[in-house]
DNA sequence: GATGAATGAGCGTTCATTCAT
DNA sequence: CATGAATGAACGCTCATTCAT
């Protein structure tokens, strides 16, 4: 197994474990275990817990922005760009159950509040295609004129949930229904 | 100390330590300390710390209840009952920043999934006030036709997030700013 | 067993383990094993194992101080409280020699360090003792007029040494030969 | 870098490492670096850490005793003797305290003890040249009647002392502090 | 009934040693 | 030969839970 490749096992087994069980699920042990690796292995690629899993965030941000930003065309009209990519995200959270659900436990914990926090005052670059759509959204009257953070909260507090919510079989999403909440979330931010 | 005083001692010292520090900032050694207990104690209360949280959120949501509905009239047309509801529940959570950081916390953790699922299955008396609107709004043809899960998603999951920012600071919220808030996420569910 | 009794097994079994393999080889679960208490116990009674060696050090001064200061008279003439003292600690070490091994092994130690300086800056009202004495014999022209810090290492390097090579069976002390070893380090200090 | 040279590196990044650290403060890896060497490679010249230890130890030897018998004559007065090399190992220490240091962690350890052992059955070359001395002392009946084990500590006992209090800056040695204190010492041992 | 001292499994992390490259 | 990545046993310490008082 290359060095690569071994990093890739243990990330992602990291990731399964706490998707699959939280933090608390998830020894520095087992992880080791899954990862088919010895426990100290982990200290080679990664200083200490905390770390993995800030890396594991990093990761996952730089698998999942390149999907969702496939077939985006910042020229397209407002609506449809923010259509495109709240479909992509809502497509790319059921389809990666995992990443999902372990971005749910980082944000839930002192690490995802930092991170938050960096990204809130525009430190990092995926993040600012939503940015500046949405800027360019109030700026043009197309959206309310709400503080970003609202707007945000009004877009993404909806798609997180029901990303949850069908994780978690207490709904199953279809093209259809994805593509409705979509819009719908749509008019909580259009004027 | 009566026994209710003493068991109300521990839910409070227990809600308090995990929404400041987290599931992982509060042994039970701790709440016991802050609740003036001894540590054996709360196991007469509780049978285990899984059941304490489960109690924690129970507790919770029978001072939540009281304090959004009132002024609720179920007479009211819709809208408005959205609108007060949608409002009582982003000041309360604003208001009460530890019973909201709570909450967050139980919500990503198993518990909190398995309470969800309860809720969804209609067990729970006080989220049918929100179901009954939902479900009068969708026959009455004034929301958008979406399964009820979806319509939640849509509703809440704005408001909770915005809750969050406030409390992280990351905005400051007036009663302008949550009203209008409101209205938006009322865009989102509304035909 | 009383809280007491159990601190007492504790300080017991951690200063025979230091004693006999050093730090190294006296790890909490080996101490807490010999002790007969659940490794957790110890911290009870210590909040570290540097605490819990810190309070060996301490203990084992109170046992030892009354011991050499048994039939010691402060109106007895220099010389006389000199062999008085070097022979009683001599006979103390040959006797304890747990307590030997142990004090050697935290002398070496940054604790030790630490301890020594708090000592030379008379912080510690067993070694006084030693203190009041050579600086009578300075005074009193008795001793020869050098630094205190190098009559105590003339007075007790031998001692020390010879206690070592006592409890490592290099050589076998007597009272004969302990009498003899006090008085020639009394010679090193005299005038 | 030739073999001898690359021994060289590794004694020598062990010595400064355990002086400076203390046996835990100086791992295999850490060394490694030091050196300039591959973990691994250590093993090449050293079966195991144990071994490593020893060797540092014999290196010192072997460094320390021509300097402190340069100018030394077997044919001096016993007195000179002495005090040629009470002064010439106390400056060697002040002036290498590293090597002191390592001295004094050294003995402090099994291997230390061992070491010691060997010494004093006389295998030992360097050791020697301080035997014959003391043996030349009580056979003509300059020094005390006393066994070769006490003499030694009451002659290196004090040494090491003020050595170590030195050091760690309890006291500052000059050069007339240095023969006072080795006069003393002399005191000490002389009939 | 209430207590809090005792427990020991389990945690994150280190490091002497090995061995494939 | 030299390397340094990999290993896993062992470390100090925590904490949910029990139970003698």
């Amino acid at each position: 197994m290359s060095k690569a490749e071994k990093r890739s096992e243990i990330v992602h087994a990291a990731l399964e474990l706490i998707a699959e069980n939280g933090f608390h699920g998830a020894p520095m042990a087992m992880i080791a275990e899954r990862a088919n690796v010895g426990a100290g292995t982990i200290y080679r690629y990664f200083e200490n817990k905390d770390v993995l899993i800030n890396g594991l965030c990093q990761d996952l941000e730089e698998r999942m922005y390149p999907v969702i930003l496939t077939g985006y065309s910042a020229d397209s009209p407002l609506r449809d760009r923010f259509l495109h990519l709240g479909a992509a995200l809502l497509r790319y959270f059921i389809g990666n159950p995992l990443d999902f659900r372990f971005l749910e436990q980082f944000h839930n914990s002192p690490y995802g509040v930092e991170h938050r926090r960096d990204k809130i005052l525009g430190k990092n670059a995926g993040y600012n295609v939503f940015r500046e759509l949405f800027q360019a959204g109030v700026s043009r009257q197309v959206m309310k004129d709400l503080p970003l953070v609202i707007l945000f909260a009004l877009a993404f507090g909806p798609l997180l949930a029901v990303a949850r919510d069908h994780i978690l079989n207490f709904i199953t999403l279809d093209d259809d229904l994805i593509a409705r909440t979509v819009e719908a979330s749509w008019d909580g931010i259009r004027n």
